[in-house]
DNA sequence: GTAGGTGCAAAGAGTTTGCATACGC
DNA sequence: GCGTATGCAAACTCTTTGCACCTAC
């Protein structure tokens, strides 16, 4: 029985190696957002043969196949790596511990099209994110 | 007679120097953002003695004094630049002459209220950019 | 067995900093 | 004149690459 994670790896015909299998699992596992250096020190605890570069080669090669997807952030000036996630989401980022929580409703749809018309302008996708306090920060504040 | 730019160094206690404002005019002037790189070549253009890292310590303080805002793009790694703007608005991106449109009107206001109450999330702002293709460049795909 | 994956060290890109000199107020 | 601003070079951080060895298929 394979797990999904193996099944994804040969669907884009990528080899499944503990490395891959292990970067997929800590991106699967986290509630934030995580640079390489963040997977690699978590990686580390799991395996401490890994190293850098593996773990920056297995990240790109994850994002080229669209199992990864990077993001920016507005407090961090690493990339920044997130599963890939089935729907179409917005992010809630807490600026206090910087937890992420997925939204799946969207406000933009119905806006993207008045702005096709007004501005003449093929609009192919959106970001929307939006920064503050989780609950447990705000009580922090 | 002062420049709009003179009076806004002035207002935040920043010396008014010809590199200052030579960068002010150069974002001003621009309907892209702008990486520190892309600045010192256009800063070159108008006076040769300029460095990089004078216009990094500009983009700086300007930053810090809200004179300059910061944004992330998905194809830039640098970290890009813009003039801040009197109103809330958002972005319409251009993936093919990353041409910059601007749009006051916002669609997430109300949206963020219902998120504030779903989630307990105190929110303090929010991003929305919208990729895709200006007129002029839908006639070339 | 072979193509692709990995560790290590070194290189690269973007950005920041230390220090001596120059300039705005 | 004083304190900030700047140029230059060197340092620093994050990411990528070259090469020899290793492993999944």
């Amino acid at each position: 029985m394979k797990t999904k994670f193996e099944k994804w790896l040969q669907n884009v015909g990528l080899k499944k190696t503990k490395h891959r299998l292990l970067i997929l699992d800590i991106l699967d596992s986290e509630h934030n957002f995580l640079s390489a250096e963040d997977i690699f020190i978590k990686a580390k605890e799991e395996d401490a043969s890994i190293s850098l570069s593996t773990v920056y080669r297995i990240l790109e090669s994850l994002t080229k196949q669209q199992l990864v997807d990077t993001v920016n952030v507005e407090y961090s000036k690493q990339v920044l790596y997130e599963i890939k996630h089935d729907a179409h989401a917005h992010h809630l980022i807490c600026l206090g511990c910087h937890k992420v929580i997925h939204i799946e409703n969207c406000p933009v749809h119905e806006y993207e099209k008045n702005v096709e018309k007004t501005y003449d302008f093929k609009v192919s996708s959106h970001t929307l994110d939006l920064y503050g306090y989780c609950k447990d920060c705000q009580k922090k504040l």
